[in-house]
DNA sequence: TATGAATGAGTATTCATTCAT
DNA sequence: GATGAATGAATACTCATTCAT
């Protein structure tokens, strides 16, 4: 009975901005977010435009909102990790598994986020941009940790093994089909594994592997110097 | 002299769906497909919409005409490496550092490749996954050849380590500059060193390094089971 | 005074869908469906596209409205006739008659129908030649009622006397002009009276009159099975 | 094998304007004139563009001798019968029943006719209008020849008894099938039967049957003066 | 708060026709 | 005679947003 009243709770008795966002966020994700009418989103969530005019200034806005509330989620969760307790390997093992877990649980959101940002208005995409260069920042912030422990290795730029991981964990809206046979966990583990062994020093000194044929040879090949994350 | 006809050439001598193709590439990249219109591509090809549409069938075929160029040059240069001679390992670097400087070289193709492919109409996006996903699934026997050969790790799935690089190589158009430090050779040699090392069998037999406090623990925890490569 | 009110309501009073209605009608019967553009007609109006198309879905939709009208009021007029009292020779000449002046009273709508029908999507052309076939079929009905009351002439068709007879009146628009000499009434009586004289059975028993040369001779000759009313 | 010549013929011996027509006229049967594109005509030809433009001005041009064809067939053929031997009433009937022969044996003509014919431009639809109005009034001289005859009943207006016919020859296309079970001469002699006897003096004296009950009771009533045939 | 009718600027696409070859 | 690339004007339709109620 419980039940009942939280599924009804979901299709009407929700705040109407609330079931706004929900139903925008499935629409554009499904079908992107200049070919979702706003009538559609209005007409699915059982409102008028009017109402949503209300509460929200633009289709913009909406998409912008759900952008905040996504990056604002994930900020605060690698915040607390980051300046947790543990050696900076460790943190970093937990910020990466942790944020694919909750992208997968987020995924229409992730998605959404990964075809339409371009969309956006200049001045919001520029505000989606800086809170996302945050979190690129403090996250390379926990490599360069690592580099001064000692357990992350100096010739691959600490710019680069972020995209790196970043690159998978948007990647993610691509192929993670929840019907699958991978648990987000699952997911979260591995690709954190891979990432954190990539970057790890290893026991014998020498950078990058010495003695085998690597293509690029001598360490700090692999751009050591500043990029600007997320430009485009 | 030869540089002003080679500007020419540009301008107004090479054949018009080559033209056609170049400006919306262009257009495409830097503004997204939906925000670009096909006014503004024939303005700035200098050619009429009759004659845009005498050579492609609608903006879908010019969007999906980018594709197809990008994906079989890529799909040939992976299958060039891929079937030549050297160890599993040694062809999986080579061609995970070509299809990242390949992707630095086309960045416009790929951002639209990346931005807008979930924007095809659903028979020519049906086509364009098809492809890629023979691109995925022949980068993926090569990791499974590794494995065989034992210089891969086994204990994560080899379609998750696929994803893992290509979300990196998707990527590459959300952050790389051609301006910034970073030159496309170090890029790819980059990714392709932490990608390796990620997977790479350790010297010690056990997997993944027993002994090391890893969240996961148990071999084959991350995944071993198919996940069906680029669904979205 | 009244006058005025009555010109000013005609041109924006009444309710924006009605005068989008009277004015396509007029239109299309004036320059066909074709060379009719959604501008001229708002134009013409005195609303804006927006405005039809928050009405209409199309401009398909529009013409749809106008057959759709005219036939259920012409349906409606058939069966009361035809339901009524009456030998059925009486509820023919009845109803024809009235189908001849009523087409004549919206010879805008009719021309349209008789141009336009084919032009439709097959989807509502198939529902608008449903509602024709309908009313053909009461009509036969009625033709043979008069069969079976051994008042109507049993060697045609009850099919093709129908035919026959819409056939005149789907005519009309293209000869019949208000300013011409004749009156409607007149029009729907002449034709009918053709009509009627031309079924009859005659007195003399043989039919169709034996011993008169005619070209057919054996009864039955001019085709009594069923012809699918209206296909095209 | 004469007949292996023969079909061969048919699809590319023909002379090249003759195999235009013929496309032309099923194509704007089957999907309308202004539906039917240039391109699909000299296609389904197996011509260009320029071959087409070479043999007819225009488009228009193409509807037109379509017309011209069809029209200057059957007027022919109505000169032949009319002017040939017999009464009145005689080659009324055989006039009648051959026309709908004729019609039927170019039933795609016709349909074109009846379809587009308000497509055409002003000065070419004036002239087919003429040549029409005169079949007309070639076939009503015949109605009045039968009047002074004695045979034809003179309380219906000669026009509007014409107009009553071609009602039903027009409308042809628009129910006949060659699949049906009717074959065309017993459509054109069922036709021309109920016509005939339509208009057929009653052997008793009066008009229309005295003693009936006509809702039109004096003769006269149904318009004997002139309409002016074909306006639309 | 909320409605929904109306706006108006924008979009992709079609097509008869021309013309250099 | 015949080609086919190119034109350019026209077309139906969409949609975020506003505003009187």
């Amino acid at each position: 009975m419980a039940d009942q009243v939280a599924r009804k709770a979901t299709a009407t008795d929700r705040p109407v901005p609330d079931r706004l966002l929900a139903v925008a966020t499935r629409l554009f994700a499904a079908r992107g977010f200049e070919r979702t009418s706003v009538q559609e989103i209005v007409d699915a969530a059982g409102v008028t435009k009017g109402a949503m005019y209300h509460y929200f200034d633009s289709k913009d806005d909406l998409l912008h909102e759900i952008y905040r509330r996504l990056l604002s989620m994930q900020t605060k969760a690698l915040e607390r990790i980051a300046d947790g307790p543990g050696t900076a390997v460790d943190r970093l093992r937990e910020a990466a598994a942790d944020v694919v877990v909750s992208t997968l649980a987020h995924l229409d959101d992730a998605v959404v986020l990964m075809n339409s940002l371009h969309l956006l208005a200049p001045h919001t995409r520029a505000r989606v941009r800086a809170e996302r260069r945050r979190y690129h920042e403090r996250f390379r912030a926990l490599v360069d940790e690592g580099r001064h422990e000692g357990s992350v290795r100096s010739d691959v730029s600490a710019d680069l093994a972020t995209h790196h991981f970043f690159g998978a964990v948007h990647h993610l809206g691509s192929w993670y089909r929840a019907e699958g046979s991978l648990r987000p966990r699952e997911v979260g583990e591995g690709l954190a594994e891979m990432f954190l062994t990539g970057i790890a020093r290893t026991e014998k000194g020498a950078q990058p592997d010495a003695g085998k044929k690597s293509p690029a040879g001598a360490a700090g090949t692999f751009g050591n110097s500043g990029t600007s994350p997320e430009p485009a």
